[in-house]
RNA sequence: CGCGGGGUAGAGCAGCUGGUAGCUCGUCGGGCUCAUAACCCGGAGGUCGUUGGUUCAAAUCCUUCCCCCGCAACCA
């Protein structure tokens, strides 16, 4: 028997900084949908997901809830799994990048590439964010705060290791042209090139000494690995890969990878770190990296700040797995990001999963109870009006596999739905009522059904990858378990008794319940903790006010003003601030503003500004502070 | 001229290897009663961002400009 074809896939790993919204949960379940969807295709599948747990906002953030870092990550991987589990999601494993083997393994790969100098030791020079877990090289931070986030960041000289990238851009370039779709979709391979490739890669920094939540060098002690060996290491670690040349049999069976489904945001670590790391262990490459797009809420991002967060494991609870999957595979596009409100997901609901879908099968499933108690034998007298039903499943499943083969999940739930609607017209066109009433139609009212039936079977098989619950269910209904999409299949029915599948929403009723939960959520969620300084710490904050003579946008600067200040010192002091999109130079000339007058200097796009102005930031808006009637100069305490 | 993506009916999208502009939701009207106030049919609604060009023919190819969004860069 010749053995089956196997298929690896993954999901990014997930960071147990915080529970994951429906936007991480995307990736996960759009990858579970291609596992079970290669499953039944008939390949031997592996599935792996997990967490990512290192790294210096995990030690801060458990430091703030009192907790060890161990314990902290315990917690959220525990609630990362029970919302992919909320989802149904099949995978095989998940990986913990504190498991020990891991770790162990991780240990070993980044021995092997230092011995064999791909890692050297080099010292970084340089800023780092902390809450942005992101070092900034000399040129790319001036002085002072973040590039990403605008806060402090802190000094970060220190010895580091590093990863010898420039060594393997051109083999990887070469990979690029030899496997085409190795990025999908394909704009994102653009981006790579243009951006990252051709100007020349930098070395990567591998390890940090300036915390201590990870896994250690072994042969430095002070140092541990940062995020890329380690996290990226999981796709192989986690099928028992290791250096010692003993790699599991697991390993030697599904490596290379089939398919990485990650996010878009992390393209860039897929494409160009994950292979040259891949390369300098001599291991082979993943076949494809499909970077998807984001799921929004309404216009925006997700994010706590916003109070916009959609949990995935929240929906399900109220609305079901099978909604939620339903929802991101079917609306998500392919390359462009998607949008997610609870008003468009119950919408959603409504029309395809009760109207379409569930009704469908429930009126066919009654009427076959109604007219011959549940039990069709044979497939009664054809008629040519029938044809076109039959042919509607045919295409649907040749356009179905088509697209799933491609990862156009949402054209591929189309076109199953596309057959419920031509089953739903079926019923209209043939009106079996009518034929009821009279005995001699008997033949011909079977054959009604029998097709009504054989079309909500295939679309249960169809469906299936992106509903398995509701499948079970259409399976068991129908009491038959044949996967076949082929019309016909199934030579007798007895069906059960027709319950509502998918019972409709009540819209206003459903809203006015998570506002309420809503409601009740926020507040602990917005008791945010300062640290607290005391009155000397303030007190080297030199403020004061001054007085806009001049202002003007710089050039090729999108966010940036530069102001000229009387800060009543006689010399004019020049401000580069960033509000540019919110204020026009007339909008400020003239006014009086709050200056921080003792800050380091930093070059803007070629201007030295002295100082910063105070302004209200609230995420989607800037308000500078105006001083009405205050002599320029004058100290603010 | 940093790189890339996008601008198509009220909303969300497809079409973009050139040949009468399509889908879902919404809306208006009709039909049906097996079914979850569900289902089926029909109508209204778009000069396909803008300018010029190629062509017998352009939403589809080339060009100008304008917006939006990622990434990158500068949010002192």
């Amino acid at each position: 028997m010749a053995e089956k074809k196997k298929f690896y896939i993954t999901t990014a790993i997930a960071y147990t900084s915080r529970k994951p919204h429906i936007g991480n949960a995307y990736d996960v379940v759009l990858a579970d949908m291609i596992a079970r969807y290669k499953r039944q295709q008939g390949y031997d599948v592996f599935f792996m997901t997990g967490s990512d747990e290192h790294g210096q906002k995990i030690e801060e953030y458990a430091r703030n809830a009192g907790i060890s870092p161990k314990e902290y990550v315990d917690k959220v991987s525990d609630e990362i799994k029970a919302v992919w589990n909320s989802l149904n999601t099949s995978y095989d494993k998940f990986i913990r990048t504190t498991d020990a083997d891991h770790e162990a393994a991780v240990q070993h790969i980044f021995k092997k590439l230092y011995d064999q100098g791909d890692i050297y030791k080099g010292s970084y020079e340089g800023k780092y964010c902390v809450p942005c877990e992101s070092f900034f090289t000399a040129s790319q931070l001036v002085d002072g705060k973040c590039p990403d986030c605008g806060r402090e960041v802190i000094d970060a000289k220190e010895e580091a290791y590093f990863l010898r990238l420039s060594k393997y851009q051109d083999a990887l370039v070469k990979y690029y042209e030899e496997n085409p779709d190795f990025i999908e979709p394909q704009s994102r391979k653009n981006e790579m090139i243009n951006n990252f490739i051709k100007p020349g890669l930098a070395d990567l920094c591998v390890s940090r000494s300036s915390f201590k939540w990870g896994i250690p060098v072994t042969f430095d002690e002070g140092h541990v690995i940062y995020v890329w060996i380690d996290a990226l290491s999981n796709y192989i670690t986690g099928i028992g890969y290791d250096t010692d040349g003993k790699a599991s049999e697991k390993y030697k069976k599904y490596w290379p990878a089939d398919l990485h489904v990650i996010g878009k945001d992390i393209v860039r670590f897929h494409t160009i770190y994950w292979p040259i790391i891949l390369m300098a262990l001599g291991e082979p490459l993943p076949k494809k990296v499909l970077g998807h797009p984001w799921v929004l809420v309404g216009e925006d991002k997700m994010s706590k700040s916003k109070g916009n967060v959609i949990y995935a494991d929240e929906l399900a609870e109220m609305f079901g797995s099978d909604a939620v999957r339903y929802y991101l595979l079917s609306e998500i596009p392919f390359t462009q990001d998607g949008t997610i409100t609870y008003e468009s997901f119950i919408n959603k609901y409504n029309t395809d999963l009760a109207n379409t879908l569930g009704n469908l099968v429930s009126r066919s499933i009654a009427m076959t109870q109604k007219y011959f108690g549940g039990s069709l034998d044979g497939k009664g007298a054809a008629d040519g009006i029938d044809g076109e039903l039959i042919s509607a499943a045919a295409e649907a499943a040749k356009n179905y596999t088509a697209a799933m083969d491609t990862y156009h999940n949402a054209d591929a739930v189309s076109f199953a739905m596309a057959l419920a609607k031509r089953a739903n017209k079926y019923i209209d066109e043939t009106a079996p009522w009518i034929l009821a009433k009279d005995e001699g139609n008997r033949e011909r009212l079977k054959a009604v059904l029998y097709n009504l039936l054989e079309s909500i079977r295939i679309i249960g098989v169809l469906l299936s990858p992106i509903t398995p619950e509701f499948s079970g269910k259409i399976a068991q209904l129908l009491g038959t378990d044949e996967r076949s999409t082929v019309f016909g299949a199934v030579n007798a029915y007895r069906v059960g008794e027709a319950t509502p599948l998918f019972a409709r929403i009540d819209a206003e009723k459903a809203l006015a319940e998570i506002a309420e939960k809503q409601k009740k959520a926020e507040k602990p969620e917005n008791t945010v903790t300062f640290e607290q300084i005391t009155i000397d710490d303030f007190a080297r904050v030199e403020l004061r006010a001054a007085k806009v003579i001049a202002c003007e946008p710089i050039p090729k600067a999108k966010k940036l003003l530069k102001l000229t200040l009387d800060d009543g010192s006689g010399a004019p002091r020049t401000v580069a601030s960033g509000i540019a999109q919110f204020y026009s130079p007339e909008d400020l000339i003239g006014k009086t503003v709050v200056v921080v007058a003792n800050l380091k200097p930093a070059v803007l796009c070629g201007v030295e500004s002295n100082g910063m102005i105070l302004a209200a930031d609230s995420g989607d808006e800037i308000k500078v502070v105006f001083l009405d009637g205050v002599k320029p100069g004058s100290k603010i305490r």
